[in-house]
DNA sequence: ACCCTGACTTGACCTAGATCAAAGCCGATT
DNA sequence: AATCGGCTTTGATCTAGGTCAAGTCAGGGT
């Protein structure tokens, strides 16, 4: 992805147009954004925000993924959230946040100001509803995920974890879940409160398993998606009964 | 509490007026408010909502305990939050909720009818500001709770859970710390991602360390409030230096 | 007073996953 | 093409906390 692309690209042609913080905006409303609207990159591995520190911009993010962070005091980590394209970063009346936000990949961020945007959330509802809509399905996310930290087995977390992956990057349209792996063995540990080595082992027991198949690391598709659903240990059917 | 006591209290001598949703409402809107709201009790033990159902009412709790949680199929169950006087159920925009929220002890709720609350929050800037304000609390309590579920070990987790009872408890006048123990050792685990008998053994163990007293089951206080602090794993010191 | 009953404690044992340790693998660098 | 340095895999061992199984305790009802 390349930044000076995506500096010059008008928010009607952006790819989270109608899934970001700006999704229910009209086309007015988004005539001013894409006004006062940066964009910004980070290389893989840089800290977006740290935790504490004064959030000068709020963001969107349009390309890569970035990962949501909070560390104990002997450095025990466990990533708290994960944001991929058009995931928002920053909160309606907070100057700060509780954890870090570091790119996992290269990531490329649609940036306004904290200032004028909170100025604009006042006069724009469309802007401020969808904002807490938002925020809305992170609580829901949030609690989903203590579930699978209190309660699930490995086996179950690394399942979860995947489908969440197919959930999340499977486009309507396509139907063939061939998917990247966004991070390392050590940051899904982390997402999911294990330690690299057993997440390690339990990929290799999927493959074993015939649930999924690697053609590199970073690259692997779902060749049992009812056998990965099993897996997960949550109410597996969506209402299919045989 | 009498229900019918409560049945009778005035908005302005409401014990929760200034922490609640209502917390920014002005006397007029109060006024409004006051006309709507209807008491409901719940026995302890009994739910008040089962995750799916239709939101008839949202409510804030106004005295007792009542806990949210989730279940995987096989009956595994974890907390995913405890709601204590001032804590509200029900969010914008949505008309179920996806955990079931059960009366700990007995409950009395403020509630009000869905359809005319929502109406109301439209035209009431302040209800709404504040129910946004509520929520990213929560959001960040449930991220400080996937740290504690994620990575904590039994000990710190229930030092953590017992800071929360002291914090949530300690009127900033009083300075004895003397607690009441609002759920059964069985809930305490399922809020901590334990097992109840890993609870008790912790508690006999703080018992042991000289760090709680009980009076009985249900009341205790906290004789060493620095070695809790210590044993909860978090950033100890809140920037007092010796 | 005396059961019940449900909540709690304690002990003995077991296991999932952590920890420690050693290789493999692969892409980047020279 | 050889070296390096991060990842990743795999194996051996350890342990915190789970599981199973007795008790103990306290309060409420008859």
């Amino acid at each position: 992805m390349n930044v000076q692309l995506f500096d010059r690209v008008k928010c009607s042609e952006c790819p989270i147009r109608h899934r970001a913080v700006c999704a229910r905006c009209d086309e007015d409303e988004i005539a001013i954004l894409d006004k006062i609207k940066a964009y910004r990159t980070f290389k893989a591995g840089e800290t977006i925000v740290w935790r504490g520190d004064d959030l000068t911009h709020v963001s969107s993010v349009v390309a890569g993924i970035a990962t949501l962070s909070k560390t104990l005091d002997d450095g025990r980590m466990q990533m708290v959230g994960l944001l991929l394209p058009s995931d928002f970063i920053g909160r309606p009346g907070r100057k700060t946040l509780d954890f870090d936000v570091t790119a996992a990949s290269d990531v490329t961020l649609c940036s306004f100001e904290r200032g004028p945007f909170e100025r604009l959330l006042t006069e724009t509802p469309h802007i401020a509803q969808r904002l807490v809509e938002m925020a809305m399905d992170e609580l829901d996310a949030a609690r989903d995920w203590m579930v699978l930290l209190g309660r699930k087995t490995a086996r179950e977390k690394l399942a979860t974890f995947i489908e969440m992956l197919v959930q999340r990057s499977h486009l309507p349209g396509s139907d063939i879940p061939k998917l990247i792996l966004p991070l390392t063995r050590e940051e899904i540990a982390s997402y999911l409160g294990l330690t690299l080595e057993t997440v390690s082992r339990q990929f290799t027991q999927f493959r074993k398993d015939g649930i999924v198949e690697f053609t590199d690391r970073r690259h692997f598709t779902v060749t049992d998606h009812a056998a990965l659903l099993e897996a997960t240990g949550d109410d597996a059917d969506g209402g299919v009964i045989v």
